[in-house]
RNA sequence: GCGGACGUGGCGGAAUGGUAGACGCUGGAGACUUAAAAUCUUCUGCCCAUUGGGCGUGCGGGUUCAAGUCCCGCCGUCCGCACCA
């Protein structure tokens, strides 16, 4: 063995060996307990970044020490791999997104393998494969025959650019989440998914994720958007009464009903359209409402546009009180009912409206009913007692609310409802790059599902991108088929399955891959749900909880009884990097930069200068990326690992930096010198023993709550106490138990090591350590002495001295002395074997 | 606007209400070397100083024998949502 570790040789050499042995292969009847680790798997947009690389180091250090705590671990690897950057390199390179993805594919497993991820490569798995696909689409045929698959003509989001629609969730500040043009309104008939069924379940069920961050059960909470309130109909003046429902709206503040001074409706309500049809000025109203857009800035400063329609409404409990009907920009048509009725004193946004319209303002809560005529000055929210309300008056708020409810309820022109945010998730796509929907549309007998003898439906190759829009549309036969049903002529359905619908499920198909079926129940029980799942909060809410819901449909249709698919959850900061900016204003990356004396950063090709940026995000406009696999070539796969677990907590931003490299890698090499000192030494070193010990409490403490820089700086201070120490058998004992405590971390180097000793077998098969909790505590204690809460000297004595003898220890310390000048002590505080605290 | 998180040395960060700054990076000094790299030793919160002392966890209050940690009020940074009736 030479005198340092060559991880150019030893990388290679173990993975070989891990492979050989298929180490890491998951056993579905295995009987030792079962330990599903998951990190959300990558699109393949072409190379591995150091995102990647520290979300899987994570991952990897999790399934290593499963492991070797006995779990049979399930730790698989796979490709999210439909999309629309295949097509946009279609376009723009003239190659097949099959073979673009595939190529990525092969280029990112062999980076990813390089690494020495624990990983089953054997349950491998692309979404874009038919072997794959198929089984999403007889898994989209079971939830249509359940009822949860609806087509409906829908107002939806239409990216221009990328020419398909958007979910919601993929629109942010009204832009298209990948292409970044301005979204526009369109009404297309499209296939939705009735999750919207389970937004009651979805949210309750949040409450038992208890390994999940607050933060992300947050997001997801208020994604839901759950609220409770009176749904009633208005009826126009101009109609006969009793029982017709003429405009429908909702609140969540019935209690206010006396203080309405009028109704809004959406440019987008039957009403306001139909009006539009007859008056011109109408429909110039309802356009420009619907001109202005929906980012941020844009709503902040959004002037609220009304427009008098002329109708009026009748109030529900005065048949004399009449409402005027308004159309305003400010309603949504895709909440509630489109339309609302509005109480200026107590609504912000109604406030707002009336005071620019010259509407009433009513007082109708206050605190006491002594405030009923205090003038209204902006919208009064906080709840209080009922005024200027007949029955309700002196009812708190929440009282008169319910009466309100009961009235209308029992009157017949309301309902009390609960009414949801969320929406049902549209996953049409006018792609080609995705799952086919198996589905064909026959004049006749309408949309018929694909029979499942005919599945997979699969993606025909000879496709041309030269033009925007769908290839499938105008491909010249792949479309023209018969109709399953009555065998007259038929279309194939051309839109192809948003891509979150691959990767709502990718984790069962992980635990269990039979040909025959999209998984064994049996088998995919055995491990499901995912005991820990890793990856970027950027998919707190899409990813999450379409995975979640589809968790629930299968739950729902009997065809797995698992509720929530990930256990626990974990959210892993980004991989940040400084920026570097030319004088003329280029973004340059740090390969072009050189630093020069005095830290001088200067530009390599041209000498000049280059201004400092700030640290951020890795990403390729920034030019601030770092490309893994020249470090890996440099430093080895366990430097570079080691470092991504270095330093920054998991779920904060890790800034790379050369120093940080650097250190990990001289770590490895001081390990392997450690690994390298003569064995068979005699006697015993009990502080050293102590230390190993409580190392191993540390370690195996801090990768459980997955804080890895902890677990790190632990087994730095052991290697420091093993360089100090003398040789000895305990000596020897703890370089094997740093060697094993390394491991998960730095399995190449471990490996190398642990052979290197001559011990049986490779690490990876070895068990955890173990350590004794009465090793845990010294003999002797450091007792820190305080006069008045403030640390003026310390004393050491034996664990366990008594408080009469540490208070007397501390009060003949000579600093003490001097600190009371003579005087007795009001008061002793002592907190045995840590601090006596003198009160003076 | 609503909701949330965070604020500790030059930097990343540690700290069950009990010795603030573990560990790492950076930097200084020294050893080894013809020299360099590597490695090792040692120092490194700020201020005054000879022993020693004072000040220190964004700011202002409070609770406590004792506060980075708990409570109240500010300030700042970051994240999420977006006219949600």
């Amino acid at each position: 063995m030479t005198d340092r570790f060559d991880p150019a040789v030893a990388d290679r050499r173990w993975q070989q060996r891990w492979e050989e042995a298929q180490s890491f292969r998951a056993d579905s009847n295995s009987p030792k307990p079962k330990s599903y680790v998951l990190e959300m798997f990558p699109y393949p947009s072409g190379r591995i970044h150091m995102g990647h690389v520290r979300n899987y180091t994570m991952g990897d250090v999790l399934a290593r020490f499963r492991r070797m705590q006995g779990f049979e671990v399930l730790h698989p690897m796979g490709w999210d791999a439909f999309g629309m950057p295949a097509e946009n390199a279609a376009m723009e390179k003239k190659v097949h997104p099959g073979a673009w993805t595939r190529e990525n594919i092969a280029t990112m497993r062999r980076q990813l393998q390089r690494i020495g991820f624990a990983l089953d490569w054997s349950r491998e798995l692309a979404t874009c494969e038919p072997d794959y696909y198929g089984h999403e689409q007889a898994l989209f045929l079971d939830l249509m025959e359940a009822g949860l698959v609806t087509r409906k003509e829908s107002e939806v989001n239409w990216d221009p650019v990328d020419m398909t629609v958007l979910a919601n969730e993929q629109v942010i500040d009204g832009r298209g989440w990948r292409s970044g043009a301005v979204v526009e309104r369109k009404k297309l008939s499209q296939w939705f998914l009735k999750i919207t069924d389970f937004a009651e379940e979805l949210l309750d069920g949040l409450g038992s994720l208890d390994n999940w961050p607050d933060k992300v059960r947050l997001m997801q909470e208020n994604w839901i958007g759950k609220s409770q309130g009176l749904q009633f109909c208005f009826r126009l003046a101009t109609s006969m009464p009793g029982g017709t429902c003429d405009i429908e709206v909702f609140t969540t503040r019935p209690d206010t009903i006396f203080g309405a001074s009028f109704v809004a409706i959406s440019p987008g309500h039957p009403i306001a359209e139909e009006l539009a049809a007859g008056r011109p000025e109408v429909a110039e109203f309802i356009a420009r409402a619907r001109a202005g857009g929906t980012s941020a800035a844009e709503i902040e400063t959004a002037e609220k546009l009304g427009f008098d329609t002329g109708l009026e409404v009748v109030h529900p409990f005065d048949d004399n009180w009449r409402l005027p009907v308004w159309i305003a920009n400010f309603v949504l048509m895709d909440y509630g009912t489109g339309a609302l009725y509005g109480v200026p004193g107590h609504d912000i946004r109604d406030y707002e409206f009336a005071r620019k319209y010259r509407l009433p303002v009513l007082r109708v809560v206050a605190d006491t009913t002594a405030g009923a005529s205090a003038p209204v000055t902006e919208a009064d929210t906080a709840p209080g007692v009922a005024v200027n309300s007949r029955f309700l008056d002196g009812m708190p708020t929440s009282d008169a609310t319910a009466e309100v409810i009961r009235r209308a309820e029992t009157a017949g022109w309301g309902t009390g409802k609960t009414q949801y945010r969320l929406r049902d998730w549209g996953v049409s796509r006018q792609r080609y790059w995705g799952t086919p929907i198996p589905v064909i549309h026959c004049d006749s007998c309408g949309p018929v599902g694909v029979p499942r003898d005919q599945l997979p439906v699969v993606l025909p190759d000879d496709v041309s991108f030269d033009i925007p829009g769908n290839p499938l549309d105008r491909h010249p036969t792949w479309s023209k088929v018969d109709c399953p049903s009555c065998g007259g002529p038929a279309r194939r359905e051309t839109d192809t399955l948003d891509t979150f619908v691959d990767s709502s499920w990718y984790f069962i198909r992980f635990a269990s891959q039979p040909g025959n079926q999209p998984f064994d129940r049996a088998e995919a029980e055995k491990w499901l749900p995912v005991g820990q799942y890793i990856g970027g909060v950027e998919h707190a809410i899409l990813h999450l909880l379409y995975a979640r819901f589809w968790t629930r449909a299968l739950e729902r249709m009997g065809k797995l009884s698992v509720k929530e698919p990930f256990e626990g959850l974990f959210t892993q900061g980004m991989v940040t990097h400084e920026t570097y900016e030319s004088a003329d204003g280029r973004w340059l990356n740090p390969d072009e930069i050189e630093i020069r004396e005095g830290g001088v950063l200067v530009e390599r090709a041209t000498g000049a200068n280059v201004r400092r940026g700030r640290v951020e995000k890795m990403s390729k406009s920034k030019k601030n990326t770092v490309d893994p696999e020249p470090i890996l070539d440099r430093y080895g796969a366990d430097a570079v690992r080691w470092f991504m677990l270095s330093d920054s907590p998991p779920e904060r931003d890790l800034e790379w930096s050369e120093g940080g490299i650097e250190g990990a890698a001289r770590f490895v090499q001081r390990v392997w010198r450690l690994a390298q000192s003569p064995t068979g030494n005699e006697g015993e070193d009990k502080a050293l023993a102590r230390k190993v010990h409580r190392t191993v409490a540390a370690v195996g403490e801090a990768i459980e709550g997955l804080q890895f820089n902890k677990s790190v700086a632990a087994l730095y201070e052991l290697t420091s106490a093993i360089e100090r120490a003398q040789p000895s058998a305990s000596r020897d004992e703890a370089i094997r138990t740093l060697l094993l405590l390394v491991a998960p971390g730095a399995p190449h180097l471990a490996e190398e090591a642990w052979a290197s000793r001559s011990e049986d077998g490779m690490i990876a098969d070895a068990g955890w350590p173990s350590f004794d909790p009465a090793m845990l505590i010294d003999d002797e204690v450091t007792i820190a002495v305080q006069v008045n809460g403030k640390l003026r000297d310390t004393l050491v004595a034996p664990r366990g001295t008594s408080r009469e003898d540490a208070e007397a220890l501390a009060l003949a310390l000579p600093k003490i002395q001097a600190q009371l000048g003579g005087n007795d002590p009001r008061k002793v505080i002592v907190v045995p074997d840590r601090l006596v605290n003198i009160v003076a």
